[in-house]
DNA sequence: ACATATTTAGGTCAGTTGACAAGTTTACCC
DNA sequence: GGGTAAACTTGTCAACTGACCTAAATATGT
């Protein structure tokens, strides 16, 4: 379960497209480029991920980088797509089992979510993405269809426990979980100030999470 | 002149240290300069944010701007520097009303920093100087520093509502209050997503905090 | 008005960047 | 094994970056 330690921060896990050439070396070469370059990205930055750096940490030429991604904008957009990808199977595979109450499952949903901040690949990758969120509107939509689709359980639980809210209170509901969850990279994420709290961090989410679900008001009802 | 027009327009705070020299007109060049600057990283991002860049679009030589900031390190700093502190001023100059209950204190400290989350610069700003904190210890600390002292006003209310908890406690709920509306900013800044139901959010989000505050247990007490 | 410190202009420099255009070698299929 | 497409090498290109340096213009205190 511990993510925070061992290769898990320098090899993290991708989802690379093969290319449907025949030739399985092209793919072997594509992902070690995307590895390397998530690397980079995480260790020094935006900014250091340059095309001749990538290539020279991959330990091959510039031009055979160039020959698999043609234009840098090329390699940033695999590369991100393939890092998502990587998320979205890690958060769809999860939480269902009927055997467990709606409040159990929304406990495991936030305890999955809150134990991967403190790990190095997401604690630097997504205020990375958030950035270029920013000034990109290809991330921008890649970003917010992957947090649909990873805040899409929640929702599920949240209308278990909540069917006569309506469906926008419902999702609203769910998207104030998520983001709460992630304001908690900045402080409780990877070599941040409180790593040590992160357990009384995540009974107070936790509980908070469930108290609002179960006791949230509508507007009009009194 | 022109871009700095408009930066002066959209984003009037920034607080620019003045040199003790005796001249003004430095000052102003200054002042400029990080308007100028800041107009980039917002409207653009990090990379686009060069020495030459700076100089071209404020209107001054790029030896003039280089007079100034010696390295481009010495104006991000001083950059980021100056925005910070404009922030600082903004929370530190509130919610001192004995008159008002703890709880509408804590409510309307969450809505100010609600309200701030669309606007542009908050938006924009915010996650580069996240996800450069990753990578530049002086940045992490400033930016650890500022979130410190804007979570000082917190603390207070929480104190005066829950004596009983510990130190530790208190701290904890409201570095969690502060992350959760942090975490909106990806999501209900400008120009994202659901801009259209922030009110929701806000209600939403005020309403789990001041019942949270309330009705937290501790760990031991049952 | 003067002397002095500050501010601005202009240019040079080596280094890096991404895109591109040849080539050569290697891997795969028949 | 030979043919072919993929994979890789090598080199060039213009553009841009930040740091630096010197001289001119300007503001300030007296």
């Amino acid at each position: 379960m511990s993510q925070a330690d061992d290769a898990s921060a320098e090899m993290p896990d991708l989802i690379v497209p093969e290319r449907a050439s025949g030739y399985v070396k092209g793919n072997e070469t594509r992902e070690a480029i995307l590895r390397t370059a998530l690397s980079i990205l995480i260790e020094e930055g935006w900014q250091a991920m340059s095309m001749r750096r990538v290539a020279t940490d991959c330990g091959i030429k510039f031009g055979n980088l160039t020959y698999h991604y043609r234009t840098r904008e090329d390699l940033v957009r695999e590369l991100l797509d393939a890092v998502i990808s990587s998320y979205e199977r890690e958060f769809t595979t999860i939480v269902h089992r009927p055997d467990l109450s709606p409040e159990e499952r929304l406990d495991r949903y936030c305890r999955l979510i809150l134990d991967d901040i403190p790990s190095k690949k997401t604690t630097r990758f997504f205020p990375e993405l958030w950035a270029l969120s920013n000034h990109d509107p290809f991330v921008h939509d890649r970003m917010h269809e992957l947090y649909a689709r990873a805040r899409a359980p929640l929702g599920g639980i949240i209308a278990e426990m909540r069917p006569d809210l309506s469906q926008e209170e419902r999702d609203t509901l769910a998207l104030f979980i998520s983001f709460s969850m992630e304001g908690s990279t900045m402080f409780a994420g990877f070599e941040k100030p409180i790593v040590d709290r992160i357990a009384l961090i995540k009974r107070i989410a936790i509980g908070s999470f469930v108290d609002l679900v179960r006791n949230y008001r509508s507007v009009g009802a009194e």
